[in-house]
RNA sequence: GGGCCGGUAGCUCAGCUGGUAGAGCAGGGGACUUUUAAUCCCAAGGUCGCAGGUUCGAAUCCUGCCCGGCCCA
C-alpha cells in the first residue's frame, strides 16, 4: 500500500475504525499534566527526594514520532515543542480492547497517554501507560524519520514538515524570535517608544529601492509598500518623542539572493540629540547584548570564521577601506566619467549610465563588502549616495554615516540626521535630477516630510538594521531564506 | 538575464557507456512484554518534472518548457 493515496486512504480507514468505535479522533481537549520536559523534569525531581512510593503519574501529550511494537507491548515516542518522551504501553496494563485500538494509530497522530514513569533498563525516563486518547488523527504521512526533510523546495514551501522533522529548523526561529524579545526589551529599556508607522504610503521613500506598488479602490490613488521606516520615524521625532524605534516589514521589488528578499524585517531606531557616533555605541553594544542573551556567547561560528561581536567593532573610515582593498582612493575619482573608466579598465561590469554614487557603491560592494568579516563599521561617505544624512565638518563632500558590516554583508547603516530643512530640500533635488537623467533608484522628494523638516528636527542619530541578516549571523545560516518561515517562491501551477 | 547542477516510490537516495526501474525508511501481513534509526520473516508499492524528437527500444541521448539550487551579473 505505498503511493501517497494508498497512504492516505490507509490512514482514512484507520479514521473510520475510530469513529467506528466511538472514539473522537479529533477530540476539542486534550488530557496533560506535564509537557515532554516538565514530565522528565518530575520525574528526576522525584528521584532526587529518594525515590518515595509511587512515581508521579502525568499525562503527556504529543506528535507521534517513532512507534516500536513489540507484540505485547510497544514504545512510542511523543514530541512537543518542549522535546520529546517516550511512552510504554503494555497489554496487561492497558487492557486488550485499548492495547488492539494501537493498530489504529499512525507515525504523525496526536496522542495523550497516562501513566506513572519510570525508568527503562536502558535508563530512559518513559511514562508507562495505563491509558491514552486520539487527538488528532493524521492522514498524510510524515516525513522520513532519521534524514527528515532534505529538499530545499519542500523546506521552504511546506515549512512545517521543515520544522516537524528537523530540530536545526525549529531552534533557528526560536533563537529569532527570541532575538527579537531580546532586541525590543535592550530599547526599552533604554527609554525608546515602540511605534507603528503606515505600510501603505503615497510615496515611499527613505531609501533608494523599486517599491511594490498597489491601489486603492475607495481613495481611487495608487499606493506604494514601504521600503524604509525612516521618513516616517523622523516625523516622530519633529512631533517630540525623542526615542522611537520600529520593527517591521518592508519590500523591495528587487532580485532574491543569499542576503536579499523582497519582504524582510527591519529596526529603524532615532534618537534626538544623539550622533552617529552614540548610535555606532548603541548598535554594537546592542547585537552583542542579543548574542550574550540569546546564545550565552559573543561569539558566533558562521562558515569557517568565527565572528567576535563583542564591542569594540573595527572602525575604517569608507575611503580607507576602499583604498585598502582596492587601491581606490574616490578622492582621485571624483567625476562619474573618471570612475566609470576605472571600473571598467578593472573588468567590472557596470552600467555605463550609472552615477558617481551608484559606481562608488559598486566599487564597494565588489571589492570591500566581502572582505569585512568581523563586525566593521565603516565611516563618513560620499554625500552624493546618502542624501538624508548630514555633512560632516571639516570634510566637504562626506556626511556623517557609517554602514555596519559582518560576514561579508551589510547588516545596518545609521547616520547622523540631515535636520537642515533647505539642505534636505537641495539633497533631494538632486536626486530627483539623478531620476530625470535616467537613473530609476534614488531617493524620491516627500514634500510632505520636508514640510515636518521645516518645523524644526532636533540633532538626531538614526539607525537601521536588518533583523533577518543578524538572525543569519546568530544562527550561522548563510542563505537569508533560511531564517524566514515562509520565504517568496515562485508560484507552482 | 548568463553559466553550471538537480527534479526517479510518501521521505532519503541509487540506477544515466540506451534493453523495459532498485535499496533503506515509512505503509500492509506475520513473530516478538524494557525498545529507542528496535529486530526478524513475507508481500506490495513508480505519470522516472512536463512536452516533443532520435531509436526496434529512452529514467538514460537531443530540443524546448516548468520548478529548484549554486555561482556570476
Amino acid at each position: 500500500m505505498p503511493g501517497e493515496d494508498e497512504l492516505i486512504e490507509g490512514r482514512r480507514k484507520k479514521l473510520a475504525r475510530l469513529r467506528a468505535r466511538g472514539v473522537d479522533p479529533y477530540p476539542p481537549r486534550a488530557d496533560r499534566t506535564h509537557t515532554a520536559a516538565a514530565a522528565v523534569a518530575a520525574f528526576e525531581g522525584w528521584e532526587a527526594a529518594g525515590s518515595p512510593p509511587d512515581a508521579p503519574e502525568v499525562a503527556v501529550a504529543g506528535r507521534i514520532t517513532a512507534l516500536r511494537d513489540m507484540g505485547k507491548a510497544a514504545f512510542l515516542d511523543l514530541n512537543d515543542a518542549s522535546g520529546r518522551i517516550q511512552c510504554y504501553l503494555k497489554k496487561d496494563l492497558l487492557g486488550d480492547e485499548a492495547y488492539a485500538g494501537l493498530a489504529d494509530l499512525d507515525l504523525g497522530d496526536f496522542l495523550s497517554v497516562r501513566g506513572r514513569l519510570f525508568r527503562t533498563r536502558t535508563r530512559q525516563i518513559t511514562v508507562e501507560a495505563r491509558a491514552y486518547a486520539v487527538l488528532a488523527k493524521a492522514l498524510r504521512p510524515p516525513p522520513e524519520k532519521f534524514h527528515g526533510i532534505e529538499d530545499i523546495e519542500t523546506r521552504y514551501r511546506q515549512r512545517y514538515l521543515d520544522l516537524m522533522a528537523n530540530e536545526e529548523t525549529r531552534r533557528v526561529f526560536r533563537t529569532r524570535a527570541a532575538t527579537i524579545a531580546r532586541i525590543r526589551r535592550f530599547l526599552d529599556d533604554r527609554g525608546f517608544v515602540e511605534v507603528e508607522t503606515p505600510v501603505l504610503q503615497p510615496e515611499a521613500g527613505g531609501a533608494a529601492a523599486t517599491p511594490f506598488v498597489t491601489h486603492h479602490r475607495a481613495l481611487d490613488q495608487d499606493l506604494y509598500l514601504r521600503i524604509s521606516l525612516e521618513l516616517h520615524l523622523k516625523r516622530l521625532i519633529v512631533g517630540g518623542l525623542d526615542k522611537v524605534y520600529e520593527m517591521g516589514r518592508l519590500f523591495r521589488n528587487e532580485g532574491i539572493d543569499r542576503t536579499h528578499v523582497p519582504e524582510f524585517t527591519m529596526i529603524e531606531t532615532y534618537e534626538a540629540y544623539a550622533d552617529y557616533h552614540d548610535v555606532m555605541r548603541m548598535a554594537e553594544e546592542l547585537v552583542s547584548t542579543v548574542a550574550q542573551d540569546v546564545l550565552g556567547t559573543t561569539q558566533v561560528q558562521f562558515g569557517e570564521h568565527v565572528l567576535e561581536l563583542a564591542p569594540p567593532w573595527r572602525r575604517i573610515t569608507m575611503r580607507e577601506a576602499l583604498a585598502e582593498h582596492s587601491g581606490i582612493d574616490f578622492e582621485e575619482f571624483r567625476t562619474r566619467e573618471h570612475l566609470l573608466a576605472e571600473l571598467q579598465r578593472r573588468g567590472i561590469e557596470v552600467d555605463p549610465g550609472w552615477s558617481w554614487g551608484k559606481l562608488l557603491d559598486e566599487a564597494v560592494s565588489v571589492y570591500v563588502e566581502p572582505q569585512l568579516v568581523q563586525p566593521t563599521f565603516l565611516l563618513d561617505y560620499p554625500k552624493e549616495i546618502s542624501p538624508l544624512a548630514k555633512s560632516k565638518p571639516g570634510a566637504p563632500g562626506l556626511v556623517e554615516r557609517f554602514e555596519a558590516f559582518a560576514a561579508g554583508f551589510e547588516l545596518g547603516n545609521a547616520y547622523t540626521e540631515l535636520n537642515d530643512p533647505i539642505d534636505q530640500r537641495e539633497r533631494l533635488e538632486a536626486q530627483a535630477r539623478l531620476k530625470a537623467a535616467g537613473l530609476e533608484d534614488v531617493e524620491t522628494l516627500d514634500e510632505d516630510f520636508l514640510a515636518a523638516l521645516e518645523h524644526g528636527m532636533p540633532p538626531t542619530g538614526g539607525f537601521g538594521m536588518g533583523i533577518d541578516r543578524l538572525v543569519m549571523l546568530l544562527t550561522g545560516r548563510t542563505q537569508i531564506r533560511e531564517v524566514i518561515l515562509f520565504p517568496q517562491m515562485r508560484r507552482r501551477d
